[in-house]
DNA sequence: TACGCTTATGCAAACGTTTGCATAAAGTAT
DNA sequence: ATACTTTATGCAAACGTTTGCATAAGCGTA
């Protein structure tokens, strides 16, 4: 069917090993600049593509990655996979892409086939497969602001990012802050939420008013309306993420609720969206390409070393104010 | 290093032809029930993985499928890679995920390891490729606005959508149009710009007022500003995406315009960020699911029975109106 | 008992590479 | 001219599976 490296051999008239030094660069150098020319040329002609499957057999090694995503549904993490995919690419990898949420044991298929695994959140998904990857010996770098501590990882700061913003809520005059979160990530350990107890507490108020809705932005609009009805209106709004911090707005706005001069509302993530309201939200950003990037060479390197010790490093996110919080 | 079938074989005291029979499935039925027990127990007990390298080997297929995206930017690309790994998972298919709108000859990189490709978008990308991926006889489905009609393609009828798009602004009093758009896509043959000039035609007006910009928010917000100083306001915009349809949004709310009562908007996409304005944004809506199922089961497809005849689908988008165009 | 048929298993080749070791040729120093 | 080093190439085993073919055992029938 497809052309082989003996085929090839034949051509040129040497031998397979020949070929395979000069195409796989592994050992070109130890060939006549005359021989690799014609070998060269001859894969050319004939089209030759290297079958991966029998390369990968012999060196251990496959040239794939794969990424697990908790989720995939904002452009935050469109983003993500974009960056990742790319610095992968750029190191000779191909990114094979999992989507983890839904499917408990999803992650094992198709596992025999990666040199190393990027994993972005999914901390309680990842800690229940952490054990028997390690003892397989696969490499993982664990990245988010849930970013396991007992593999190699790139956390992003959010308790930091959380007490910054619950304080510039605090100095915009905001007495009676509430937390948007979806009800998953409510328990306490949740950096946003520990942010946001403390904060308050060492304020000397009560970390009290939660919301806990769904991750959409429907049911954070429909959550803020309800809640505001039943225990009166909050002055500030500290949400978990931006599609939430959307949500609120979008609640707020309908109820005729104004921003920021009634209730001040700060997000979580840094997407775009929240520049584009008629009223820019405040948020904390991630500072996605660093984390990315560093995850990218923390996997290389412990894939070209096994045992090396852990790397790990700790990014902060950057709180960009706009006219969310602002002017009251 | 892992463990083989033929540590497996060795362990239960059969071959490792046996073991494999087993372990792969594909000759299960021939192994007695008793043996077929004692297979799976022991592969459990030691942990087994298959090396896939090999299996991919013998078989000469790899249980990959490359995706291919143009962009990775948006929350509507995130749906797209979102339900295409979905649905190959569920045939058992791994993702490789690839974003070819910069990198020229990215893709052909690692072609050698996938049973077929999906693209999305891409067109001139996809064009060059397709002849000698054809030649080497590599499955290829391609899908969007743009799909290739030489290959196996589930296409999106956004000329047909734009036409609505533009009727209804039509019929919504609108009687100076500007199609804002992205400088790629301009030119004749894309099917929105074709709806928009024909629909104006035809209805005795004259399709003149385009404004070319970038893909960007931001650039669309600074375009829609600039034109309506130099041009004059239009009094409804059609725009490429819904992305440029935020951007415009944006401009225009930034100069105190009114949406609807001086302008109405109709972006394209369907994403869900249109919804959460403070006015709603009027949008076409792809069907997203349908194409992602359809391409997946054409490629199964293709890939089962190559010399099948070509499998082709057009879909229609959906016009959702909102308050952007309503109420005039 | 002998024969054929079914069922369960093993043997060994093949898939397309890479790579350690051997070897031949060429060059260099004595 | 000899011995030794360097350079260029080939040989063949190995990687871990799958699978066509052969074979052995078990069983029913004549």
């Amino acid at each position: 069917m497809s052309v082989t490296i003996k085929q090839i051999a034949k051509y040129v008239g040497v031998s397979p090993a020949t070929v395979s030094r000069v195409l796989s660069g592994r050992g070109a150098h130890l060939i006549s600049e005359a021989t690799r020319q014609r070998v060269w040329q001859a894969a050319q002609e004939l089209g030759y593509q290297p079958n991966l499957a029998a390369r990968s057999l012999v060196t251990g090694r496959t040239g794939i990655v794969a990424l697990w995503m908790h989720e995939l549904f904002t452009s935050f993490h469109a983003r993500v996979v974009q960056l990742v995919e790319d610095h992968l690419h750029q190191r000779g990898y191909d990114t094979l892409i999992r989507c983890v949420s839904r499917l408990p044991k999803a992650a094992w298929h198709g596992l025999g086939r990666v040199d190393g695994i990027l994993a972005h959140e999914g901390a309680t998904y990842l800690s229940d497969a952490w054990r028997p990857l390690q003892r397989r010996g696969v490499p993982l770098v664990s990245m988010g602001a849930y970013a396991l501590a007992e593999t190699d990882h790139v956390r992003i700061d959010l308790y930091r990012g959380a007490t910054q913003a619950v304080q510039h809520l605090l100095e915009a005059g905001c007495r009676r802050i509430a937390y948007l979160v979806n009800a998953e990530a409510r328990y306490v350990g949740e950096p946003r939420r520990d942010g946001y107890d403390r904060t308050l507490s060492a304020a000397g108020l009560t970390p009290e008013y939660i919301v806990a809705t769904d991750q959409s932005r429907a049911a954070s609009s429909l959550a803020v309306r309800c809640h505001m009805q039943e225990r009166g209106l909050p002055d500030g709004i500290f949400c978990h993420n931006d599609e939430m911090a959307i949500g609120a707005y979008h609640g707020l706005r309908l109820r005729g609720v104004r921003i920021p001069d009634d209730v001040a509302l700060v997000g979580c993530d840094g997407i775009e969206d929240t520049e584009y309201l008629d009223v820019p939200l405040t948020t904390i950003r991630q500072p996605l390409e660093e984390m990315c990037q560093l995850a990218v060479e923390f996997l290389k390197k412990r894939i070209a070393e096994p045992h090396a010790e852990r790397q790990s490093a700790l990014l902060q996110p950057v709180l960009v104010i706009r006219a969310s919080t602002q002017g009251r």
